[in-house]
DNA sequence: CTGGATCCTCAACGATACTG
DNA sequence: CAGTATCGTTGAGGATCCAG
């Protein structure tokens, strides 16, 4: 429970206390997506010991970044979500996604995608969201059994967990979809090659790729 | 030297398995703030383990985010650098910079400053860092003996180690500092109160508690 | 069935000493 | 100065068990 203390009176020390525990960036991605069970962090953080977690959002209670909601009466399920000053290391968050998205090719033996890290993905491709006021346009994504959804309405864009409703396109796809957001496989030839498969207005597919984007570094060693 | 690997196909969790080891945050941030050799870098990181500090060197010049650069002929001294993929780790440093700093109020018990924090800081104070063409200005920072420079000129602001050279203004002061650039204290009675000491033209320091800004959260809790 | 607590093992970390 | 070697300690990993 005694966290690494750096010693430093510095805003990164202070941080690094906090994120540099293990799991707690990706507890953190999840709950940044949405509230969460304490059962579904585990099943979407495969691997973690269930004692880590337990003691992750402890920690995280303390700090005050994540408040424990036990309901009220009809005694359901306690739910972990972001605190206010939770919400504030959503900008940290989508930097550190940036960086590692950037070194990140194709994914390693044994990598998995899940709901919350597609989710997250596509909330940072969005960037600040600004599209043209006349796009009306609702997408659904698919990676193996995880879905999400993009909406590009009223100039914003908007991310959400799970299926899309009457989605104007679904894009079913492998990881692989992360070269066409990074500008190295052009949406046309990812089609062809069947890297993605479209159900609904295929023309839409080009704003989709123009417009959520994060790009590979061009420093990346090997 | 088997990082935790979460196994999952995500920029954060990619990232995570850099910067989540101890000590890497840290390490980064010196380096970001110019070269430095090894010694150097044990002594800004007070209580780092010399054999951590060479097992982190070491992952991250394999992760191509540092190099090691052996001086030619004269055998001087090995210098450690960010390479233009470390450069890329910036922003999120910022971020995550910024946030920790919202948290902190005071030092903790035997916190200290070092070089690398306080210009870090400085630069993330400085944000994009746009000011009006026609500033020009030097200024010193000192906490307690250890001194950065901030320099207003060409729109833009510039951020370094060590004493300024020929400084408009010396601003000497305690970690309270970060007071006036949270915008909690106004720059008056700091000067009044004695928790900075001006030397040079004292009309500047408005302008410098005005430009560098690091709020506090709204929403920190005790 | 959810939300943990407990136990044990081992790899990683921390502290110190020592060397090319 | 720039690390390596050694060793004790801590925290993570993994399985199991328990309470509401």
């Amino acid at each position: 429970m005694t966290n690494q203390h750096y010693g430093q009176f510095c805003g990164l020390a202070r941080a690094a206390e906090i994120v540099g525990q293990r799991w707690t960036l990706l507890i953190l991605r999840d709950l940044s997506v949405g509230p969460r069970r304490y059962s579904e962090l585990v099943a979407g953080l495969p691997g973690i010991p269930t004692n880590t977690l337990a003691t992750r959002l402890k920690e995280l209670e303390d700090e005050g970044l994540v408040a424990r909601t036990v309901p009220p009466a009809g005694e359901r399920s306690v739910v972990y979500a972001l605190t206010p000053r939770g919400e504030e290391v959503r900008p940290a968050l989508d930097a550190l996604s940036r960086f590692g998205a950037g070194g990140m090719r194709s994914p390693r033996e044994g990598e998995i995608v899940t709901s919350a890290s597609i989710t997250a993905a596509l909330r940072v491709a969005a960037g600040e969201g600004e599209v043209p006021e006349d796009w009306d346009t609702v997408y659904g994504v698919r990676v193996g059994d995880i879905e999400a959804h993009v909406i590009m309405r009223d100039g914003r864009i908007t991310v959400g967990e799970g299926p899309a409703e009457r989605p104007d396109l679904v894009i079913t796809a492998g990881p692989q979809i992360r070269d066409v957001m990074a500008g190295e496989l052009d949406p046309p030839t990812a089609v062809a090659t069947g890297v993605v498969q479209l159900e609904g207005d295929a023309s839409l597919f080009d704003r989709f790729a123009e417009t959520l984007r994060v790009p590979y570094s061009e420093h990346v060693p090997a």
